[in-house]
Parts: C-alpha cells; structure tokens; sequence
DNA sequence: CCCTTTTATTTAACATGTTAAGTACATTGC
DNA sequence: GCAATGTACTTAACATGTTAAATAAAAGGG
C-alpha cells in the first residue's frame, strides 16, 4: 500500500540533488584521501591552477565556499605549503591567494585520476543525458 | 579568450549539483528559520511524519545523514521534545524514534509553505523539466 | 580633512560532515 | 553455554556549514 506523505517526502528536490551528489562523491572521495585533502581543499587547488592568483571574495565564488569556511581551509592550505597569500597594494583589505608548488604538484597527480573517474560516471549516465542534466542544473540555478 | 582550465573547472558534477542544490535550498532556509530548525532537523521530522515510529538507522538512510551526525541531531530534537526514543523490545541495541506533539506541531506549520516553495520552483522550471531532472538524478544515483 | 558608510576579511559560536574507535548487545558456531 | 564475530548506536576529533559580530581599510560626502 502506498504512503503519499512518505512519497513526498522521497522525491523531494534537495534531496534528490543530495543523493546523486554523494554518488558522484563517492568516486572521488578516495582519490582525495591519496593526497589528504578534501572535497573543499580540492575545489580551492582546482579553481587557483592555471591562475596568476584570485583574491578571496572571487575564490569563494568560485568554489561555492562561505568565507568562513574559506578562511579556515586557506589557512590549512597556506600551512601545508599548496598556497601562499600576500596583500594586494593598492588595497589593503584584499588579500590575492597563489597556488604553490606543493599545490600544483598536487594537481598534477590528482587531475588524471580525477579526470578518468569522471569518464566513468559519463560512460555510465551517458554523454547526451550528462549534458541534458548540466543544462537542467544550470536552468535550476539562474 | 578562453580558459580550457578554468571551463573544465566551472563544468564539474559535483559543484554544479551543489550549485543547484544551493540556489534550491535558498528557497526554503527562510521558512526552516521561522522555526529556529536546520534543514537536517527539518528532513528527520519529515521523514518521521506519519510513521509509528523509525529506527535510528532506517532514519539515517531516509534522511540521508550519518550516524553519528544523526545521533547529535536526535539529541537535540529530544531537548527540543521534537521526538521521543524507546528502547526496541527484544533488541536492546536498537532504539525507536517518534515524532512527538511538537514535532508534528511544526510540521503542520512548515509543510504548507514549503509545499508553496516547491510550486514556485516548479512553476519556474516547468514540470516536464522538473520530471526529466529527477529521472536523470536517478539515473545517476543508482 | 573628518565623519559616516561601505567593503574585504576574520573571528566566534554552534550545527553538521566525516572517519575511526569505542561500547553494548545479539548472533553464530563449536 | 561460551568464545568469536557481527550489528546498532555513540563518542571522539577534526573539517566544514552557517549566521552574527568584529576588525580594518577604503570610499564618499559634507
């Protein structure tokens, strides 16, 4: 017999969204623990490769963090050496944040690994439902 | 000009899951706050609603949290009297959790405006959208 | 200039995410 | 029965999410 709260309450948007998320995560997670970084550690040293620097605010954008959140991971980074950060002249509110050596060695080796995790998951759905998804996704987000 | 780097970075499932979600989950902390609940409170009392009750592991898979982050937020509901626990008879190292008067009290007050959110989203979207974004979520989840 | 307002980042406080370890009870196989 | 193994839940420790408040510097207006 049926249960329409319980369906309700199991297609539900967030959660949806959720659970596939976690799924996806689920490949990558152990590809992170390789390096000892996480989920948001990554998303920083992917958004700061191939750049000359990002200040803060713009890196927050990019990596859909809080500042908060941001600031307590910059410093993690910064003390393990895969960042640096100096003021910008001219301002001294801004801070511009840099990927180092350490980080970009660290792009290096994850990126591939990273990258034919992502071939999986496409090989799976499909390339044409992927694409149909990120375009919902993005109608979603406007 | 472009920036292969950055484009391969911005088209990403994980952030563009986490995107929408967010740009979703906008929508509704409004209505969680009216309540002083979280979002994770709000998925446990909802998933409790209409039961008899649930064990704290069939809680975890339906709402979609860990154990022990479960375990802290059940403990907070109990202080809040959102919810009860009982021992489960014949098996001591289960517990059962209830939905209590308060609990059922904020769900009265929260699902109409949340089900009045969720129109918004869908009128904006459109429901054939909507229906192939949870299909393809599904598909993803599996 | 100086005072007010805005902007960029950090800090604080509390909730949750995440992995590992602990605890207590149940089950299994001998 | 009982020792070994498995199951259900909790605790611990650290990272991040989230909102509010603090800090410091820049911008603007008189």
């Amino acid at each position: 017999m049926m249960d329409s709260e319980l369906r309700a309450f199991q297609k539900n948007l967030p959660m949806a969204l959720l659970r596939a998320r976690e799924t996806v995560m689920g490949h990558f997670r152990p590809l992170l623990r390789l390096h000892d970084i996480t989920e948001q550690q990554w998303r920083v040293i992917r958004a700061l490769y191939g750049k000359p620097g990002l200040e803060v605010s713009a890196l927050a954008d990019k990596t859909l963090l809080l500042m908060p959140s941001l600031t307590r991971i910059l410093k993690a980074l910064e003390e393990r050496e895969f960042v640096t950060s100096s003021m910008v002249e001219g301002d001294n509110r801004r801070k511009l944040i840099r990927l180092d050596h350490k980080g970009r060695a660290v792009h290096q080796m994850m990126s591939p690994l990273s990258e034919a995790e992502y071939k999986k998951i496409e090989a799976k759905l499909g390339a044409k439902k992927l694409k149909t998804l990120y375009q919902l996704l993005n109608d979603l987000s406007d």
